[in-house]
RNA sequence: GGGCGUAUAGCUCAGAUGGUUAGAGCGCUGCGCUCACAUCGCAGAGGUCUCUGGUUCGAAUCCAGAUACGCCCACCA
């Protein structure tokens, strides 16, 4: 063995070994209790980053330790289809040849995507790999798959079926670059600088003049003069081509007189009409709001109340349209500096004030969407959420950190429908197929009105003819699925859900199976028994920022299609981000690749630095240095495996059954260490409370078996130390074993050579010991611990480096009698000689700690004004605590109220300070 | 405009159900290649736990308010 540990050389050994040993593989197993997690399935467009590395290694962690706990694993893997991400990419590539998409057509850009996916879809997939995953990849997934596509069918018809799904003409964010419709969750708003531009539209007194007649108290004819306009504020002066009316508050006594005028947009000489809603906010810009309804969401809403028209002045790609006059062909920000030009040249442009405004993005190519009026098919939210809040509530789903659980009630509480139709070709097409010959006579079938079925059908399989009709004349739906309608549904549309005898294309059998041996009917019974023995599956492990788009909606799902949560649990970490504190983003160029960290540093150190760094929800930041920590704990235990083994002979290496007898005050210390250890593991992994999994492993067999234990044994060479150094490493090997796989495997073949090969992996999770140490002995341990640490503190303080003698005394005869009996470790660790007894004040000089007294001979002293000061400053430390105890104890009300162990606690602690006090003060310095 | 999170050593963070004159890692200082490990060892320095009130015998820990930073949601043009 080498003195650095290399992970190179063991990573993808081992690795290979699980996967050709099979042992990622999961199966029903009576005798077992399931544990599930899918994988959230990364964009096939995705390349592993830090984000990847460390929601994967939580899900890795997790399924291996439940393996080992002794349940069926299976963590499903897979990859999602990413509609708009994988077009764009796709689209990109074209352009490089100087092609649009409708250059080649839908079936031939279908085809490059395809080729796309054959070719790069499984790049994310392979790189997990790299990370240790134990994936069951025989069950690989995609949300294109084809059995996956007839969930994605079943659903879609159910929920039409049921009338939670419609087809409406809505205002919509819309991605002109895109272009195409996004939900509102696919359209984040951020906040950018822009102009508040203040208009004047011209108004003129209608019918009657306004003026009072003769006689009439003048004061009330000057109240409400009309003026020659009237101001409108707007953070998009281009849609006022498209406005129909204005608006003001019904309470607003500053615009009464607008009732009786006409207002005409400028430019397009319209007239508006004036509207009266309290929507409206008085003390917002002018009060007067100009009312834009196909260009905003409110005013469309506006329109609909009070029936206005609907001018729609851009097209698909945000170029004005023959509806914005003299604009027309300019791109939306082109016109709206033109439009500025013209208005300020005619002197209606008011004023400009900076302002700044919060505007839906884009989250795939962050333009600036605009807000459309078009149709698009809605999924009615509010029937599905009712279940879902429930089960919340009930605690069927719990989330951790628990402060999710009211973001998600306030979420869902407040949801609105959810629109899933996308105008791109990449993505499972609507199951919607409309009859020309009927929808002749109705109209263009994007004009369907709510609720009329007619010529409209809707299927899993394409119908050969109308049933209304019988015409052939049958065309699908151009549109496809919101990339998330199929990512609900993965949970349990990964299993083969719906298990429908008549599916047209049942999911493949497994890799590797030959196909044609299974039959179809066996598959599918095959496929509902692993579905009713895995689902609901486990614990969703994710980043919150998709918990809306998909956790949510897969709780709405589940409840929906199976009658059952689709996870228990819900563990939400943080969000990865720089040193800085700024997410990490290609873009900014600030990310660390975790592959890079693998080839520098190895998996185990990457998966343990992240799971230090990720306490409970919290977001990491993160450097290359973190990364030290992993890779130096890895080294370290390299090494100490490598004394160890060096302790004891190969051929005879393995681990050996604990005897109680014979055992030494350091092996029940240690093992009593081991002990709690394992219960904190444990427990800790229940909590999922990695980062403390991390440290206390960490801790332990650093500064525990390490530094001590290993130290002891250098002298302590009894029989029974070999075994248990052997078994003790054995056990730490198997609690650290899911976080860092690679090494523990690598160093558990080592010391388990002797027998046939089995795996770490697979191997029992460790129970409690049954060997217990007395509380006394333990104490008596720890006192000698201190004790050497005091020993190498005072020579210290005197400049002392060379092995010396040492006197040590006890006023306790227990604790001179424990010094006697481990003498000769304790002075090898502080590298003394100890003589047990006293010495006079004249000869020596000295020390005490809370159960040692301490003193050497006069002659090695040089300089003893550290120890001098030191000895000084720790009479006071002990006055000060002694003072603040003894306060406590003069407390009538403490003594009377706090519990009697913390009482007699503090007493305690009062006599062994004042005790340790008063021999400091014995020394004598001359 | 709502909602949430975080403020503890120079830095990154731990500190369930209140009882420690507050812990770790990195960094820093000093010493050391002690035969597993310099990706190491040993010994140290370093904190009025953001502020102000309150509850309590007792608060880093609970409550209220303030301040700072960060995040999410929302139809103020």
């Amino acid at each position: 063995m080498q003195s650095q540990y290399e992970p190179k050389k063991t990573e993808e050994k081992w690795y290979s070994f699980w996967q050709e040993k099979s042992l990622f593989d999961a199966k029903i197993n009576p005798k077992k209790k399931p544990y599930c997690i899918v994988i959230p399935p990364p964009n096939i467009t995705g390349i592993l980053h830090m984000g990847h590395a460390l929601n994967n290694t939580i899900q890795d962690v997790l399924i291996r330790y439940k393996r080992m706990k002794g349940y069926e694993s299976l963590w499903m893997p897979g990859t999602d289809h990413a509609g708009i991400a994988t077009q764009n990419v796709v689209e990109r590539s074209l352009a490089q040849e100087g092609l649009r998409k409708e250059d080649i057509g839908r079936d031939k850009f279908l085809e490059r995507l395809w080729g796309w996916t054959d070719e790069y879809g499984s790049t994310i997939i392979n790189q997990l790999k790299k990370l240790g995953t134990s994936c069951d990849f025989k069950r690989t997934r995609f949300t294109m798959d084809e059995g996956y596509s007839e969930a994605v069918k079943e659903v879609f018809v159910r929920l039409y079926e049921k009338g939670l799904i419609y087809k409406g003409n809505y205002i919509i964010n819309w991605c002109p670059r895109c272009k195409t419709a996004l939900a509102d969750e696919e359209a984040p708003h951020k906040e950018i600088d822009g102009w508040l531009y203040y208009i004047k539209y011209p108004v003129k007194a209608q019918g009657r003049p306004v003026k009072p007649p003769r006689g009439q108290a003048a004061s009330k004819v000057t109240k409400s003069p009309v003026p020659d306009y009237i101001v409108v504020a707007t953070t998009r002066p281009e849609t006022m081509l498209g406005d129909t009316a204005v608006a003001i508050n019904p309470k607003d006594k500053r615009y009464k007189f607008l009732k009786n005028c006409e207002v005409t947009l400028p430019i397009i000489e319209r007239n508006l009409k004036v509207v009266e809603d309290n929507m409206v906010e008085v003390s917002f810009g002018t009060g007067v709001v100009k009312v834009t309804p196909a260009h905003d969401k409110n005013d469309y809403l506006m329109a609909r109340k009070h029936d206005l028209e609907f001018v729609n002045i851009m097209r698909d790609d945000a170029v004005l349209n023959e509806n914005a006059a003299e604009f027309a062909g300019m791109d939306r920000f082109e016109g709206r500096q033109a439009l500025l030009e013209v208005l300020q040249a005619k002197g209606l442009l008011d004023k400009k004030e900076p302002y700044k405004l919060s505007a839906g993005h884009c989250y795939r190519c962050h333009t600036i969407i605009e807000p459309r009026l078009s149709t698009q098919w809605f999924v009615r939210m509010k029937p599905l959420a009712k279940p879902a809040i429930k089960a919340v509530r009930d605690n069927k789903v719990r989330f951790y950190p628990q402060r999710w659980r009211k973001v998600y009630l306030n979420w869902m509480q407040n949801i609105e429908d959810w629109c899933i139709s996308r105008q791109i070709w990449w993505g499972h097409r609507l199951p919607v197929y409309y009859c020309n010959n009927c929808l002749g006579q109705t109209g263009s079938k994007s004009q369907i009105p709510k609720g009329n079925k007619k010529g409209v059908i809707v299927s899993g399989i394409r119908p050969e003819k109308c049933p209304e009709c019988g015409s052939k004349k049958l065309v699908q739906e151009e549109d496809v699925l919101d990339t998330w309608f199929s990512s609900w549904l993965w949970p349990f549309a990964t299993f083969g859900w719906p298990f429908n005898e008549s599916q047209s294309h049942p999911v493949k059998p497994p890799q590797g199976q030959a196909a044609s041996k299974v039959t179809k009917s066996q598959d599918i019974k095959r496929q509902r028994e692993e579905f009713n023995y895995f689902y609901p599956t486990d614990v969703l492990v994710t980043a919150s920022e998709i918990l809306f788009f998909w956790v949510a909606r897969m709780i709405m799902a589940g409840l929906q299609f199976i009658g059952k949560v689709p996870f228990k649990d819900v563990l939400i970490h943080g969000t990865v981000r720089d040193i800085r504190g700024v997410k990490m983003s290609k873009s900014l160029g600030n990310v660390i690749d975790p592959l890079e960290i693998i080839d520098k540093f190895g998996a185990d150190a990457l998966r343990f630095s992240l799971m230090l760094l990720v306490s409970s929800g919290q977001d990491a930041y993160l450097s290359e240095e973190k990364f030290l920590v992993g890779r130096n704990f890895a080294n370290k235990l390299w090494n100490a495996t490598r004394y160890i083994l060096s302790r004891v002979p190969r051929t005879a290496c393995r681990v050996p059954r604990l005897n109680r007898k014979d055992l030494s005050l350091a092996d029940k210390w240690i093992l009593s260490e081991l002990n709690i250890l394992i219960k904190e593991t444990t427990s800790n992994f229940e909590k999922f409370r990695m980062d403390e999994v991390a440290k206390s492993i960490y801790d332990f067999f650093w500064h525990k078996l390490c530094d001590w234990y290993i130290e002891i044994s250098k002298v302590e060479k009894d029989k029974n130390k070999e075994n248990l150094l052997i078994f003790v490493l054995d056990t730490v090997l198997r609690l650290l074993h899911p976080v860092m796989p690679f090494i523990t495997e690598e160093v558990w073949q080592k010391i388990n050579s002797s027998k046939k090969q089995g795996s770490l992996m697979v191997s029992e999770w460790p129970a409690g010991l049954k060997i217990k140490a007395l509380k006394s002995e333990i104490d008596s341990f720890l006192a000698l611990k201190e004790l050497i640490i005091s020993l190498r503190s005072f020579k210290k303080d005197l400049g002392l480096y060379e092995r010396i003698e040492m006197m040590v005394g006890s006023g306790d005869k227990r604790r001179s009698r424990v010094l006697k009996d481990n003498l000769e470790w304790v002075s090898f660790l502080a590298r003394a000689n100890i003589v047990i007894g006293k010495t006079s004040c004249k000869e020596s000089i000295s020390t005490a700690n809370k159960d040692f007294d301490i003193s050497l001979s006069r002659e090695f002293i040089k300089d003893a004004d550290i120890h001098k000061r030191k000895i000084e400053k720790k009479i006071e430390e002990l006055s000060g605590v002694i003072t603040s105890q003894k306060n406590k104890l003069s407390n009538s009300s403490f003594v009377k109220k706090a519990p009697q162990e913390v009482v007699s606690g503090v007493r305690e602690k009062v006599k062994v300070c004042l005790d340790e006090r008063e021999r400091l003060k014995r020394i004598r310095w001359s």
